[in-house]
DNA sequence: AACGTTGTTCAGACTTCGTTCAGTTCCGTG
DNA sequence: CACGGAACTGAACGAAGTCTGAACAACGTT
């Protein structure tokens, strides 16, 4: 999962950058609003945690920028307490939460899920379709109820399209939510890994979970009509 | 059972409330310090669970008061991962056991009825897990009826472990309810440990009651579905 | 002072995972 | 139907994470 975060605080940025990475998201830091703008018209981000008071351009005016060109992000706006009354303004402009500092990181960590999950049409933590269930708070993963021993990155993986369900997913998509963007544009890894998910998720081959569209990437589905 | 609990978040405290109800407990809330020594004063709680970042009072102004005026309700403070230095703080303040938030509420549980039990100074109160059996105030332990003769060590980190099953507890956790706070951050004590717990625990390597799982922790558990 | 016990450190062995690569199969198009 | 690009697969590698045996330090006991 990609963010971004757009923090003129140097010392807290560094630190949700540190924390947000060891919580494997990729992460992209703006430190003005100008740049974040650029940033969030460059790539597609699962969600952004924008600073109110921003240079340049401020958190209300970039996040208002944003939405009138329809880009939909999921947006979670952070507000010093003392002017906490931004906050209405910053969801009045179109974020979807706010968080005033100071804060807990494991807060900002369970409200970013909770973002992305509902902005993918899941409202609870279990990611659920026909025989497959993910619990992405323990990151564990079943399929007619057996427990699939998966690693980090197939995890990653997986959680990813269970979020895009139905939809074709590029493999250049993938690898812009799963990689740091100086990723080797050729590498072949996405298809090994869909390899290994086939085979621990549809052993027998019947489910067909992941379906390929040539030339286009990956379409997750359980639905046998499509 | 009567519990006070002090908890200025209005969703955590909700949280915890219908949980400990719906296990039994009657339950009090204040959501600031100085209801809670209000109420403190007034009642005689079985046990106190208090988030140390209140308003009007802090939960570590408040214990010290209570202690100070002979108040011996056993406390359970919450403290955010980020600020945990607060809990060496709390527990000097006299505090009788911690949680980080966040937290699951099966744990809050268990650590509430250790604490209970403790005070009322029961002579046993028993952790078991299928074939495996600690006695957390003789500290004996016990596999399949057979004494199992552990250090003082050891015998803490499979009590913190068992304390918390079916969940991945990083190392860093571990050190940090184990140790000072100061402890040195890449020192492999607790892989040691774990190796000798298991070796103790299980010559045979056929329950494996603690797994590793790579780059996060482990976890304690005599499920052997998971 | 010698000893045993316990907690800690260290270095090397071992395991696992992400990645690459080379060869093969698949599939749409001409 | 043959061609060529796209996707798949099995094997292999290096790096990082974990385990383990041994040594060491601290401490209390005899």
């Amino acid at each position: 999962m990609r963010l971004l975060i757009v923090e003129d605080e140097v010392l807290l940025a560094a630190q949700v950058d540190k924390f947000l990475r060891e919580n494997d998201f990729v992460v992209d830091m703006a430190t003005d609003g100008e740049e974040g703008l650029y940033y969030a018209r460059e790539y597609d981000y699962d969600a952004a945690v924008i600073d109110l008071g921003l240079p340049k351009l401020t958190g209300i005016e970039l996040i208002r920028t944003l939405r009138r060109e329809g880009n939909t992000v999921p947006v979670l706006i952070l507000t010093a307490r003392s002017d906490w009354r931004d906050k209405v303004g910053g969801l009045e402009a179109g974020a979807d939460d706010y968080l005033t500092k100071p804060f807990h990181m494991e807060e900002l960590l369970a409200r970013l899920k909770v973002l992305i999950r509902r902005a993918a049409g899941f409202a609870s933590s279990v990611i659920e379709h026909g025989p497959l269930r993910l619990d992405t708070s323990s990151k564990e993963v079943r399929v007619e109820g057996a427990l699939v021993e998966l690693t980090a990155f197939e995890y990653r993986l997986l959680e990813f399209l269970a979020l895009n369900p139905a939809r074709v997913v590029s493999k250049a998509e993938l690898t812009e939510h799963l990689y740091e963007q100086d990723f080797d544009r050729d590498s072949n890894v996405i298809e090994v890994f869909v390899g290994r998910l086939r085979r621990k998720l549809d052993p027998a081959g019947s489910l067909k979970p992941i379906r390929t569209v040539r030339g286009q990437g990956y379409r997750f589905t359980l639905d046998p009509r499509t």
